[in-house]
DNA sequence: GTCATGATATGACATTTATCATACCGTGCT
DNA sequence: AGCACGGTATGATAAATGTCATATCATGAC
């Protein structure tokens, strides 16, 4: 909750800044609501009603949907610009899916009605947007087949590439996910994650302290992951 | 290719109606392209150029991507306003899946240029299309993430059901897919398709006749679909 | 410090699923 | 008619994955 302004620095600011005029810009500035989440807690919850859009300014989000009998499933690890709500927001009562936070994370909410309300009235503004969240959604959609292809082996291979490249643009990292949420995202059981994880590690892929990982030989973990 | 407009009885039409205004609404008329295709026929390709905003106005279609190995994976089978497009026709150059008629079907396309120039000056027709494409986007997500926690028989039985409850409105109807391709929509191997299908028969869950598919005890199979 | 708890780890085993071989059937082609 | 071909079908077997049991380790609560 920030009293002044700090849309300046908010990498969101892109989409509107060439489509609002200066007194729009204004009320989405007033009107906006900054939240801090520390690890593990919940963001928003599956099953509630929808009354803001919402994205990420800082921070690393799971979304996942959980059943009655208490599993879960991960739909995408998410930072900031990749999770802008998702499309359900535009579709929907209430949302399918729950976000918590994987790292310390902050969120900005604004009004759905006003959002709604300003898109209706500036095209561009509605085009910006569809456009960010079709990147987010058609990720999902081309992850989550990439995934169903592999064998474990590559699908573990996958998750840690993705951390390397996309998140933490190193290949040394600390895991933001229990190897129990590795499975629930990439779809196995746990014991087979870790067993996986120990056998990269035997076979001099990776070194591993707990939650950091280290990647030793990328290549031949890029093509355990492309196909082995 | 219809020469005069026959946008009157297009489903789509309930988008524009309220949004455009009357020589605007002339204008997509005018400029759209009306297309039949016959069963098997390819309606658009991966990796080729997106110049188009293509919808569906009746049939059936798979959404597919296919590997450099030469398999397969559906993404989704459509029907009339499922499929608008999908939501790279926003966010990407390329189609990153191909369309192929599953029954006869006929497609309507619009100028991507221009419809972007539509939705820029009109927002309500741009929230309208962001709706419709949420939609269908949120749905295939869910459904993937639905059979992913199936076993084959569950995942079988959520196809058969998908068949009976959202597409054809009744117990017996003819599977619009080879046995190859329920495997690639569910993912599992074609061998395995046709065990489950005959399990289903021995258990008496189903009649087949080659394509022609009855349900005999929609209840067990609604059971199996949800956990068996 | 001790205890409880959940995460990590590993092995033995059961189950599920894929692969390979083979056969049959229908359709279109010549 | 005869043939080739792809779809359907089934069984035997191999491979992949899940389940269960158990152990260790780290962490926070008290």
């Amino acid at each position: 909750m920030d009293e002044k302004c700090s849309c300046d620095n908010c990498e969101l600011k892109e989409l509107f800044v060439d489509s609002l005029e200066e007194d729009h810009m204004e009320a989405v500035c007033s009107s906006k609501k900054e939240k801090d989440y520390s690890v593990g807690e919940v963001i928003l919850k599956e099953r509630t009603q929808i009354r803001e859009f919402t994205y990420l300014k800082s921070g690393l989000v799971k979304l996942f949907r959980s059943d009655p009998s208490g599993s879960e499933q991960i739909i995408t690890i998410a930072k900031p610009m990749d999770y802008v709500s998702l499309l359900s927001v535009f579709s929907n009562d209430e949302y399918n899916y729950s976000v918590t936070a994987l790292e310390d994370s902050v969120t900005c909410s604004l009004n759905l009605e006003n959002l709604r309300m300003m898109m209706r009235e500036n095209g561009g503004l509605a085009l910006s947007l569809l456009q960010k969240m079709s990147r987010a959604a058609d990720r999902i959609i081309l992850d989550t087949l990439e995934i169903r292809k592999k064998h474990l082996r590559g699908r573990v291979a996958y998750l840690l590439l993705y951390f390397s490249d996309n998140v933490y643009f190193s290949s040394e990292f600390d895991l933001p996910l229990t190897r129990k949420e590795m499975a629930e995202y990439v779809g196995m059981t746990t014991e087979n994650v870790i067993r996986t994880l120990s056998e990269f590690r035997k076979d001099g892929i990776l070194k591993i302290y707990g939650k950091t990982i280290q990647i030793v030989n990328q290549e031949l973990l890029r093509s355990i992951s492309e196909f082995g």
